[in-house]
DNA sequence: GACTATACAACACTTGTGTTGCGTTACGCA
DNA sequence: TGCGTAACGCAACACAAGTGTTGTATAGTC
């Protein structure tokens, strides 16, 4: 069983890890029609042929490493809305604001224009991520920390946008204070009942 | 003296514009990277080896196809803010749901990141927008349209954020009707004392 | 009618592609 | 421990595409 043996022998695996590993920084650094598989080897230190063995073409090897880029984060549970939201969006400030991350994640918006299937990533990404929130705020109605009234798409969205739009447009770093801040002030906006400590 | 001559020369001018507007129409077809000269010159219609005698590489030519997708647009002055704000996300919505220009802002901010020339265009294209939007926020107040405690510079990045999120993040088209929901939504927030008509 | 911007073709050069063959190394299994 | 196997590194290859330059003929401008 060739596939048995794929998984097992910790060579392919290795392989396959720091080529991803090459490209998802390559492709932050130069972008992706920049992003070629004769730097992703020289980077990587994989011989060309190799990577020819795992991939066969760039896209493909492109297509493995933004998944690997955007795979879904676990679920978080604090047991207060505010505590969730901290924790969710601050995973996503670091995350923005770590070059190799964040380069090819802005880089990813610009290609998800010209290519469906980048596009349709993309749109995982984010719904993973509105998923979370949208858990996180309906877990605070139903412990009463927030109004009923309260629509969670629309919160989802008020809290976001500021996070990309300071990573992307202003392109500063998105630090756990600002976070605090943006999060404490929506809170706020939506008529929070709980405590701001803890 | 040839700089007369050149501004002059109908033949000149006809030629910087042909190929700027189709290096930005092919950046935002295929990225910075993979945008040559070779490329815009079959699709300006341009010899590639005027394309020479104009810039002299790549690099300039795309800087100045930059330059003129996010050259500052006029100032507005409707008389109300809620005119004024309307008018110029209107604007900023319609120019970035045009693909040719979109695209290319959007490959912009990813390219911002990793040069520094572009991070500064982009920064001065986001600092005359905002300028536009504190002027008219201003004038609001001055006009007892707004509470003078409201901060501009916040109030400018609230306004701005949501509509760079569903631009570049959910990829979806800005449309007068987003606008003018989306305006008057902040209005209301920041205690708008106007009328909604007109 | 003189001037000059442009189109076109040819050029050597560089960089990346995708493939191949072969020697070396590391793994898994008995 | 030793052996067969498979992954890897390396070098070479023909090929494609873009670069930057040059010379010449054409066409548009003043």
């Amino acid at each position: 069983m060739p596939t048995d043996q794929e998984l097992q022998d910790p060579r392919l695996a290795r392989t396959r890890s720091v080529v991803i590993a090459a490209a998802i920084e390559l492709v932050g650094e130069c972008g992706f029609g920049r992003a070629t598989i004769e730097a992703i080897a020289e980077k990587s230190g994989v011989a060309r042929s190799t990577i020819y063995r795992h991939w066969g073409s760039l896209p493909e090897l492109l297509h493995d490493a933004m998944i690997e880029t955007v795979r879904s984060q676990t679920s978080v549970d604090t047991g207060t809305i505010r505590g969730d939201l901290l924790a969710i969006y601050k995973e996503l400030g670091r995350f923005m604001s770590t070059p190799s991350f964040g380069h090819i994640a802005v880089s990813m918006f610009a290609e998800a224009r010209r290519d469906e299937k980048v596009a349709t990533l993309m749109a995982r990404f984010s719904e993973g991520r509105r998923r979370r929130v949208v858990a996180a705020i309906e877990a605070g109605k139903a412990r009463g920390e927030l109004p009923d009234s309260v629509d969670e798409m629309t919160m989802a969205n008020d809290l976001a946008a500021p996070i990309f739009f300071r990573a992307i447009v202003l392109i500063e770093t998105v630090d756990d204070e600002f976070i605090e801040m943006h999060v404490d002030r929506w809170l706020d906006h939506y008529g929070y009942l709980g405590s701001k400590i803890g």
